[in-house]
DNA sequence: CCTTCATCTTAGTACATGCTAATATTAGTG
DNA sequence: CACTAATATTAGCATGTACTAAGATGAAGG
């Protein structure tokens, strides 16, 4: 009727039937699914990919100053994007004077190392 | 791609080639970056993610009639986000009469198994 | 053939979202 | 204290996109 994903997810489950039987159906919890998936979906655009991409190959923290002129936006993009990635889990800050320093958190570099790792892989 | 910018850049530093000068900036070709974001940007959805997590899960081949009613949305949608998996290679697909039948590639494997492996590792 | 079932494809639309520009905050510095 | 530098925040907008609904395609069966 409306936009997307109605409110079809009003209780617990995701689904219609099937909720939690069988054979098949994942085994995750919906809190579970809804972080992983807003990690993804935070990953899943250039600016915020290649900014924590930036942070995670450089040896030592990087401060924002060092971020921004690799990233092609403006500052305001820059600073919105290292925020998401903050509150998603996949860098840490420390503040010292005016500058803020960045790093990835090790979940993160995870999953940048299975990318690498499997990119290669393409089909079995 | 990117919508505003209203292309003042000076070609920034990132759309083109700074592939093996410096110590930092990753060392991935465009194209590799583009396709880790595309496969980000997949996942990063409900509905495909959890597409791929009903198919990654099941022992055999899952047909599209059996993944249809666990997602909660229209069969074109459901249609759509199995296109999707698969044109990114998350998913590898095979027709049998009238069904098609899906599985997760290794590539969706593993990342996956990332998300799972490190769901716990809150920060180091 | 014509029908039915399973899936795909194609408009069209409501909504989400990444960006810029402008402004606000916070920390040093003369 | 004014002034500047570094970053954060906000408003507003242009674009992307996930969805629904409807129709198309293709395979099986009468």
């Amino acid at each position: 009727m409306k936009g997307q994903q109605t409110g079809n997810e009003t209780a617990g489950s995701h689904g219609i039937q099937e909720a939690d039987c069988c054979s098949v159906g994942h085994s995750l919890t919906d809190e579970e699914v809804a972080a992983d998936v807003q990690i993804l979906a935070t990953l899943g655009t250039d600016t915020r990919y290649e900014a924590l991409r930036f942070i995670a190959e450089a040896d030592d923290d990087v401060c924002v100053c060092e971020i921004e002129p690799s990233l092609g936006v403006s500052q305001g993009a820059v600073s919105q994007a290292l925020s998401r990635l903050f509150s998603d889990g996949l860098v840490e800050r420390r503040k010292e004077g005016r500058w803020r320093y960045y790093t990835a958190t090790p979940r993160a570099e995870r999953i940048l190392r299975v990318l690498d790792d499997t990119r290669s892989l393409d089909d079995d």
